[in-house]
DNA sequence: ATAAGTTAGTTGCTATATCTACTATTTGCT
DNA sequence: AGCAAATAGTAGATATAGCAACTAACTTAT
């Protein structure tokens, strides 16, 4: 039996997806924050000083991409990029001040936009959307 | 409450699409086929014929899209793109011989993946899985 | 009948995303 | 100490993804 279009989930998973970025793209581009720079920015509050290289593995993202990301958020101001005095290959990323002060603007608009988004969905219902795409993920490591 | 970086589903969604991308990425390149094209083309296999603006629809993606992926996949060989005769601003995309045979190849390639994918997983599991994704894209509707 | 509005596609721009190949360090082995 | 292997980042190429502005063609309203 031969599946059709509508039947394979990675696709469903696939078009949810690219309606979740488009949704918080247009709530942070008054930020001048694309959503994976965001990602970045996040970690970085949480932790800040991450090399880019750690930020790829956190993020599970090649490092090209990551490179090219923090250079834009360079440009932009919101971090600065030093070399690590013990491993000088590697590049440590610091919020500058105007990347600290966008935390107190922008982690309400992340936490708005989960609150849509799990909207009448259950913490029971959640950590089964957990379980299962973890499951997912595991599968294809095999 | 901050919810920290993990906890966000979108952000785990995100990441699992990605994995999903990369992995039948590169079960299709044998056919020199990328995940998107095969999209176009899977939706070809069911009906040929489909307008650039009909796929975008179905896909739910920007005209602009695919409008390039059309061209890709003409460049390639297997598809050509005509005209069409009521609406001369539509452009129709038909199947290649070459596109048509690629079918018969891609097609097992697709269901394996999904088969690996949906490994030790329900119907019933997949069914409420589709059901949360549903709601998730509905509650950006509002 | 024609002007105005709509629609299909294209071009240019920005932002992801990954791969390959490269440079510059650092580490590890002998 | 000195060479080989591994590691962190960069540069270039290809493929998505969507926005704005544009052209060409069709539709509608007067």
């Amino acid at each position: 039996m031969r599946l059709s279009f509508q039947d394979y989930i990675s696709i469903k998973l696939h078009q949810t997806d690219l309606k979740l970025t488009g949704y918080i793209k247009s709530r942070l581009q008054p930020y001048n924050l694309a959503p994976e720079q965001n990602l970045i920015m996040m970690l970085l509050w949480e932790k800040d000083g991450l090399t880019q290289n750690q930020l790829a593995q956190y993020l599970g993202k090649d490092k090209t991409n990551i490179a090219r990301m923090a250079s834009n958020l360079e440009n932009k101001g919101f971090i600065k990029r030093n070399f690590c005095s013990e491993d000088r290959r590697s590049l440590e990323l610091y919020l500058t001040e105007k990347g600290g002060e966008l935390k107190e603007q922008v982690v309400p608009v992340a936490e708005r936009f989960n609150d849509v988004v799990t909207d009448g969905i259950s913490d029971e219902e959640l950590k089964e959307l957990d379980r299962l795409l973890t499951k997912m993920q595991k599968n294809l490591e095999g």
